[in-house]
DNA sequence: TCATTATCGTACCTAAGAGTATTTTATCAT
DNA sequence: ATGATAAAATACTCTTAGGTACGATAATGA
């Protein structure tokens, strides 16, 4: 019941946990999740090995801890987009904007970490792995209500919710991709309108 | 000058280089380049770990030289459909059907080795690399050819030839990736129909 | 027969990375 | 003070993976 919240018994912690979650996430993110170790991490913060494992308990539990907090920076962002109550094409556009932000002005590194860790998936941990199938299934329910919402306006009638959910998912990725392999932010941006065009049509019909 | 094409001095070599190949490609493929060791290659077929050094010089060698048998057997056939002189929709429908064969029923893994590659090129030696980056170049431009072969019939009118490229390579990405994390070879042929719309519609253009 | 040649394959080297045993040290409670 | 508690950090272990040193071996050619 004391102001700290800390329970104070035994020598204090220095560990900077949110240092050492932000320090993994930006090397995650700018090198991928298989090219930084748990040494490399601690050299950069001149924390111990045995301190972060005594925090995130091992390397899996420091990728899973890491995906959270990538979670709350750039996936749930894209949700409060979809489940903002707005016109599509304010929603579409608000969606672009986000994914074709431009990243070195704002100090944050190109593509995006949950992409990548799905790229490599077998070589995470499984904690790390269930989290991120978590994030992918509550994503795709997001882009599903959006567009169910939208068709209760008398749009994306004619494509199936979760082709459409899919389509959309995969241009997030593909957008994602491309900025890390160095794509100029305007051609991204001008691949996104024409592909996410595609799910607006109203003469959007399969063709036998 | 002789039948043989091995010049015939020294022991003769043992080491089938065509299987080593094969089995590579298989593993990579099915497992992904970073999680299959030379070890493991040699392991499985018998051979000796010096012996595969010997022909392919370096791990990065095998994978360059795995890289190339799987140009011609994926990438070149894509390649193909494109250069073949047929109706935009043929062309288009020939490539669905490319992307989504039952993978199981021809033996073959599912997903696509350069695209693999691609997600994790940080993690590939430098020859490897570099023979991806020419892949993905000539493919490309087999594209963009594609295209501006299209636009002199009318087709693709209002989207820039680059742009349209770039967008057709990231929806093959997307469905191998796709292909990759399971979803149902149907499920993936409606999402790229839907998708290759895109770059179809004569009201294609970019909203002001 | 015997030197030459080139491959074979065992047994090694080295680096890196995940994870831990152990001793020290800083704080709290009595 | 002093014992209990819990975190600190050094210095390990273990495993994997790329790569190689080197003696053995199987052929050719004189």
């Amino acid at each position: 019941m004391n102001e700290k919240t800390n329970s104070a018994r035994g020598r204090p912690k220095t560990l900077d946990r949110d240092r050492v979650l932000q320090t993994a996430l930006i090397q995650y993110w700018s090198k991928g999740p298989a090219n930084v170790s748990i040494s490399d991490i601690c050299n950069l913060i001149g924390a111990s090995k045995p301190g972060v494992y005594r925090e995130f308990g091992s390397d899996d539990g420091l990728k899973k801890a890491v995906l959270e907090v990538y979670h709350g920076l750039a996936i749930q962002p894209v949700i409060d987009i979809l489940e903002k109550n707005q016109p599509t094409t304010d929603a579409i556009d608000a969606l672009i904007g986000f994914m074709t932000q431009d990243r070195t002005a704002l100090g944050i590194p190109q593509g995006c970490l949950f992409v990548m860790m799905r790229a490599q998936s077998e070589r995470l941990g499984p904690s790390t792995y269930h989290k991120l199938n978590k994030v992918h299934h509550d994503l795709l329910a997001a882009y599903s209500e959006w567009i169910e919402r939208a068709k209760l306006h008398g749009e994306f009638i004619n494509i199936p919710t979760d082709i459409a959910a899919l389509l959309l998912d995969m241009q997030h990725g593909g957008a994602m991709r491309m900025q890390r392999e160095g794509v100029p932010r305007e051609t991204i941006e001008s691949v996104l309108r024409f592909a996410l065009r595609a799910v607006m049509f109203r003469d959007n019909v399969i063709r036998s």
